[in-house]
RNA sequence: GGGCGGUUAGCUCAGCUGGUUAGAGCGCCUGCCUUACAAGCAGGAGGCCGCAGGUUCGAGUCCUGCACUGCCCACCA
């Protein structure tokens, strides 16, 4: 053989060469039509990996269902555009390079915020790539020209922009609020970064005197430490316990400080005592309630979450110490009045895992109601589409709840607040560029603000932002909406909600008033327009093989690098399509893996024939021509045989199901269509059929084998198409090695998607190919329970009794006595299914003529379980046939099958009971 | 407290809009190195489709309830 293709698939030794090649060859760029140029154009934004990321399973998952679609469209002829990026990831980002700096005894705030800048960005520089470079090994078809990264200077722009339009339009605000804190982080966080989380805990009474009386009011806490911050204790208007103090004071234990009793709806009568105490800078309902009423607010707490000056004797102690100390002193003191065991709910931070603390501190906030209220409407007018559906609910109902934004960050690895303050009069000025001086007092002792941007601001606005707003771009032209989106679940409110709020905000144009001479679509098509993409597709999590989460603490981690290292990319990626049904959660197992693993063997050895034929054959046989990126089919297949009209037809109904599933993201049933495709027709029967024919053993001269050689290529080469998006690697290498030097064209990532062709589907073939089939497995099988030798070849008998069925089978005599190992077929008239060495189905009976004798009891057995099954079958459709409502109200096909199925079943049941008898 | 999903072969999972005998991979049993492939080939065994009702001519598929299980959301001390 000139091509010396090794013996086994070896997916290392070429993987990486044409992932390069890829890259190289630029193959995925995506340059912009000039204006007046349309193409069915397909876009799509990878979800930015962050820069500290490293693939893992769910990376690989997104990637390789975005790569299958993206390479699908690119072969369908779109103009199809994948745009990459990675994010800064603030935090983590930031507490990566912290870590790293404490390793060497240092720290942030030694270096001081510039320096610190400088060193993430080295950091960034040297191993930032790192996640691309392992997306570069899957595949991924990214434009690699136009990679991104959130911090570049046009992106910040553009977020600078954005914040600087939403301050004008009053919907970015500054203010004092109870925020999230993360005490380890050292910064506020948002809700959705707050995971809550059921424990068992206790809940304290505590006693406080009533000033000028004897009488004690209990309240009751979870959080006895923030009663130092006690401004207030609440009951509410309508109990009637407490009327009586209405108006009164009470002396705060441990801090003897005179604190009012006020009436409010903060206080459950049904809770508790129906007393509470009120701590506004610890509580965010608390803090409403201070609003309400006036109430100073006592922050006792400094940003690490040790107690400060407020706290009294209690300064220094972290909340941990401070609760143990409070409760001893209340305790001492005769104010404790009971612990009861107690299940409370704790915010945990995300990223740090430490429990969230309620803090009251100056954050900027986004007004997100305007902007919910248009999400919800183009999702609820279906602009964007949701798969699977039950998303688009989901995500309904929490827009409708959703609270504003704090989007401050106190960090300093990220897009720095725009937002100047005056040094002289506090003046808080926000502006696109640093102001030369305050324009209130005219000062130039102007600062910027120190906080930096939740991450998620930036990345919500990727879809318009990384096609160059706020520039009016032909890109944005092109590309904008968005085709698709595909991601995870776990991102569809940090994400997803904030792309389409932000996206159907910026780019919908000013609404201006409702003239008479406007028509009401114009409105309803720019909104439509506005969306940043136009369906999300949803993908469920990747779990271990027993469903349990990955997670690193319980090292039950797969490395997707690892397995791709044991069984190849292409394997990997074909077991993740193969599981994602859309929906459901991925159990992945390796074990599917190596099964995927010996499919790409499959193909590579189905190759290594092919190419075994053509260096028999010789050149002549040549390569297929370029198939037009309008064909239909498989152009220029010269379907002679009965298997080639078979192989042909099926080949045309697994394009047509392939196009079909992968538009509706069904990608397991497109990766098991061709599977079975490849493996169980292809491979199966196809190549063993045409075997004799190549071979010249099939009576014929060398132009029938080389017709059947060309048929193979063409046929072969259209499945590697076929198959491409969802194993790029092997079918790129088979597909060079097919055109041997003279490609058609760089690569089988530019060649075209199959489509199905109806006039090469031929029903017909299928059918008679399929009694073929039967009768192979039938001799097979009688052969097996017989215990005939292997090496053996037995004559047959055949009764058919439609002369259709018997031309069939004299025309392919030669596959039945080359795959059932049969010598000698005789056609008979009388039924043979009494015989004990026969089967029998509808359409024929076959016995094998050999003495051995067989096992009767398991072929009684086997009879009998037989006939169990054709009388339950035959029972239920005798009782629908008679049914008169069934024959009324079913369409008329399903009858029709019942009908035949009803037939076929008497006959197998008559024989079976005939050969029972004779058995007896 | 609210919401969503899962329960199908020994294991891991398919089964789209209800329609002939419920499928696959792995594992298991039997036999084969048949010159593309032992990472393979051929044959085979294995299923009250969680439980109980209901709708329908017809239910693994739709509805109700229950059981078990996983997840998301939630400012009541």
């Amino acid at each position: 053989m000139p091509h010396e293709l090794p013996k086994a698939y070896e997916p290392g030794a070429i993987e990486g060469w044409w992932a390069e090649y890829w890259k190289q060859e630029k193959l995925f760029h995506v340059a912009t039509p000039p204006a007046g140029v349309v193409r069915n154009a397909f876009s799509l934004l990878l979800p930015p990996p962050n820069v500290t990321g490293r693939l893992h399973m769910g990376h690989m998952l997104n990637q390789t269902e975005m790569d299958i679609i993206m390479r699908w469209h690119r072969m369908k002829g779109d103009l199809a555009l994948w745009l990459p990026g990675t994010d800064h990831a603030g935090i983590a980002t930031q507490m990566m390079v912290e870590r790293q700096l404490r390793r060497e005894g240092k720290s942030r705030e030694q270096l001081g915020r510039e320096a610190f800048i400088e060193r993430v960005w080295d950091w960034k520089r040297q191993y930032g790539g790192a996640i691309l470079e392992q997306m570069e090994r899957l595949g991924a078809s990214v434009d690699w020209d136009r990679l991104y990264f959130t911090l570049d200077d046009h992106l910040s722009r553009a977020v600078r922009e954005v914040f600087v339009r939403l301050h004008e339009q009053g919907l970015v605000y500054r203010g004092k609020y109870i925020v999230n804190w993360c005490p380890d982080c050292g910064t506020a966080i948002s809700d959705l970064e707050v995971k809550h989380e059921d424990v068992p805990g206790k809940l304290y009474e505590i006693r406080y005197p009533v000033v000028g009386s004897k009488e004690f009011i209990t309240v009751a806490t979870t959080r006895p430490e923030t009663m130092l911050g006690d401004t207030a204790v609440a009951v509410n208007a309508k109990d009637e316990r407490y009327t009586h103090l209405h108006g009164k004071k009470v002396i705060l234990p441990l801090m003897n400080r005179e604190i009012p009793i006020i009436t409010d709806e903060l206080a459950n009568p049904e809770f508790g005592t129906g007393a509470v105490k009120v701590t506004p800078a610890h509580d965010s309902n608390d803090f409403q309630a201070g609003l309400r009423h006036n109430l100073p607010q006592i922050d006792v707490m400094d940003e690490r979450a040790h107690m400060n000056q407020n706290a009294g004797r209690y300064a220094g102690l972290d909340r941990v110490q401070a609760r143990e100390r409070v409760v001893a002193d209340l305790e001492a003191q005769g104010f404790l009045v009971a612990i009861k065991e107690y299940t409370i709910v704790l915010g945990k931070c995300d990223r740090s895992g430490t429990i969230v603390e309620p803090r009251l501190s100056a954050q900027w906030f986004v007004k997100v109601e305007p902007l919910a209220k248009r999400t919800i409407e183009v999702v609820e007018k279906g602009y964007i589409r949701f798969t699977p559906e039950n998303y688009r609910q989901i995500f309904l109902n929490w827009m409708y709840n959703i609270h504003d934004w704090c989007i401050s960050r106190q960090l300093w690895w990220g897009h720095r607040i725009p937002a100047w303050r005056c040094g002289d009069c506090q003046e808080v000025m926000v502006a696109r560029q640093a102001p030369e001086g305050c324009g209130k007092c005219g000062g130039a002792r102007l600062e910027q603000d120190k906080d930096v941007l939740d991450t998620w601001f930036s990345s919500a606005l990727l879809p318009f932002t990384a096609l160059g707003w706020p520039e009016a771009s032909r890109d944005l032209e092109v590309f904008y909406p968005t085709s698709l989106l595909i991601t995870g679940f776990d991102i569809l409110f940090f994400w997803v909600a904030r792309m389409i709020m932000m996206g159907c905000w910026f780019m919908m144009p000013p609404e201006k008033p409702v003239r008479s001479d406007t028509k009401p679509e114009g409105r309803e098509e720019a909104l439509r327009k506005s969306v940043p993409f136009r369906e999300v597709y949803i993908h469920a999590l990747v779990r271990d093989a027993e469903r349990q989460k990955m997670s690193k603490t319980k090292g039950n981690v797969l490395d997707p690098l690892e397995v791709i290292k044991k069984y190849g990319t292409d394997a990997t990626r074909f077991t993740l399509a193969a599981m994602a049904a859309p929906g459901t959660d991925i159990a992945f197992n390796p074990s599917r893996t190596e099964g995927y693993r010996n499919f790409a063997n499959k193909i590579w050895n189905a190759a290594r024939f092919l190419f075994l034929n053509r260096d028999r054959l010789g050149d002549a046989a040549g390569a297929p021509p370029p198939v037009s990126p309008t064909a239909k089919g498989i152009p220029g297949f010269d379907a002679q045989t009965l298997e080639d009209r078979w192989i042909v037809s099926r080949f045309n109904e697994a394009a047509g199901y392939m196009n079909e599933a992968l538009e509706t993201y069904r990608f397991h049933e497109a990766a098991s269509r061709i599977y079975d495709f490849f493996w169980g027709e292809l491979c199966d029967w196809y190549l063993e059929l045409i075997k004799p024919r190549l071979a010249g053993e099939d009576g014929g001269d060398t132009s029938s084998a080389q017709v059947a050689y060309k048929n193979l290529v063409l046929l072969f080469e259209a499945s590697l198409r076929l198959l491409h998006p969802v194993m790029p690697f092997i079918t790129e290498e088979i597909w060079q090695v097919i055109y041997d030097g003279r490609l058609p064209l760089k690569s089988i990532a530019l060649a075209h998607y199959p489509q199905a062709d109806d006039r090469q589907i031929d029903l017909k073939a299928e059918t008679q190919m399929a009694v073929l089939q039967d009768l192979i497995v039938s001799v097979r099988n009688l052969r097996a329970e017989l215990k005939v030798e292997p090496k053996q070849k037995v004559p047959v008998q055949i009764l058919a009794s439609e002369p259709d069925i018997r031309m069939m089978i004299q025309g392919n005599h030669v596959a039945l006595e080359r795959l059932a190992n049969v010598e000698g077929i005789e056609f008979v008239e009388s039924s043979l299914a009494k015989l004990p060495g026969a089967r029998h189905t509808a359409r024929f009976d076959v016995h094998l003529v050999y003495e051995r004798k067989i096992d009767v009891g398991a072929e009684r057995k086997r009879l009998m379980k037989e006939l169990e099954r054709f009388n339950k079958a035959i029972a239920s459709a005798e009782s629908q046939l008679g049914n008169e409502n069934f024959l009324a109200k079913a369409p008329p096909n399903v009858v029709e099958d019942l009908r035949k199925s009803l037939g076929e079943h008497q006959v197998l049941r008559e024989k079976a009971q005939r050969k029972l008898e004779e058995l007896q």
